[in-house]
DNA sequence: ATTAATTTTTAGTCATATCTAAAAAAATAT
DNA sequence: ATATTTTTTTAGATATGACTAAAAATTAAT
């Protein structure tokens, strides 16, 4: 007879292994407590603390003063939670009248409800969607996420075009100052010139020329044109 | 120069005071610490407990050894609660494939999720429906709920007829017996006959005729219907 | 009106998740 | 190589929400 227990996780617990799920995913094996304490806006000892919890739990891997990474368990039950968060995204925006710089802070509650069939049908209900209406990738319930390969606007070259696919930065004042220069997803943008001195660019939206600065040029993704 | 902050209700407040809403609507003016600790299923101390946090947040008034009820604001944020509970309820029936028998488990969580405009849009995607999938009443933003004239099945005569508009046991064991014998909101029925001996009656659905106990006849909300 | 039973409250404990301050280890600089 | 700075951990404290066991108040029974 074997018993097949399913691990709780609780709230807290998601949320940090969210936040070195998505720290780790900048190409970095080991993530650091300090990395994590600021992510998360708590301090260092708190994080040591729930550490040692989640290395209990077998959820990550840790050895004293060198960090932590997900392990296979932890690495699903953050993907799981971000599959959860960004599906919602979609509902909110697409079903809800919610803007997309309204959304984050709702699906930061949402992520947390617990329901197989929820997910599930969620998902069927908004089609099988494969990207957050900030262009990010929702993963599969297996936890994987499909590939893309968007750039950074400020890698472009003068006359190049691209089309908008994201954005990095996903903080409602970032947002709405895309809203305001009509960049959302899909948008296509042109390199008009890029300027030396301070690595501003003008950029061609629809019709208007204007002009973004370094901060905004390198938060956006774009997918380049290849027509 | 006035202050108006926004008082803060935790999840687990938020319960109790959904406690003290249902327990309170059966006419009863004071709650009792032991009626609260079965319905929460909880120990009458931890209930003690709370309701001083609760008394200090003035959401309930409260006198030692003499039980608990509802302030303005504490009905209010119970109200609230419950229409959030409800609301979420129909949207899993009606748009997600859940059967009533598995809603309550899901909506016990999604209820405590905090946004004015999620509910607000959820309630216009629903089109503003009045009533939650087991034939209960949704709150309205003010805490009002529409007076419905239901009455218990087992309290009508032979040959009279009537029409299915509630659930009062909503356990999923009680509503899969429903499910089983057809009986679902809006379902026409008919008595045939009565057993004066176990009270069991024996009722008209659709095209057969059942027999179903007194505990059964009981759980059964419905409205005479006069034609 | 006492006594007995029930209900409710208090006192003390525990687990979770946080914090500050101090100690220990690791990384960096001289 | 040693000293300084930074990072991380430990130790101890606090708040919430729950529990058990015992005391106090209320209610019911004789
Ligand atoms: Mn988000
Ligand atoms: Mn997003
Ligand atoms: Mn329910
Ligand atoms: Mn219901």
């Amino acid at each position: 007879m074997s018993f097949i227990l399913k691990l709780v996780v609780t709230l807290s617990e998601e949320n940090y292994l969210k936040a070195i799920y998505h720290l780790g995913k900048q190409g970095v094996n080991a993530v650091s407590t300090n990395a994590i304490a600021e992510k998360m806006d708590t301090k260092a000892s708190s994080v040591t603390d729930m550490i040692k919890k989640l290395a209990e739990k077998n959820l990550v891997n840790y050895i004293k003063y060198q960090g932590v990474s997900l392990t296979k368990e932890g690495r699903l039950t953050a993907a799981s939670v971000v599959r959860k968060h960004r599906l919602w995204e979609v509902f909110l925006v697409e079903k809800l009248h919610f803007s997309w710089d309204e959304v984050h802070e709702v699906a930061e509650q949402l992520e947390h409800i617990q329901s197989k069939k929820l997910i599930n049908e969620l998902d069927v209900f908004l089609d099988y969607p494969t990207h957050d209406p900030h262009g990010d990738p929702i993963p599969d319930k297996d936890g994987n996420i499909s590939k893309t390969d968007k750039i950074i606007l400020s890698q472009l070259q003068v006359s190049e075009r691209c089309m908008c696919v994201g954005a990095n930065d996903s903080s409602a004042d970032f947002l709405k100052y895309l809203d305001k220069h009509h960049i959302a997803l899909g948008t296509q943008i042109q390199i008009i010139s890029k300027e030396p001195f301070d690595e501003s660019m003008t950029i061609k939206v629809g019709d208007v020329a204007i002009n973004i600065s370094k901060v905004v040029s390198n938060n956006i993704y774009v997918k380049s044109q290849t027509l």
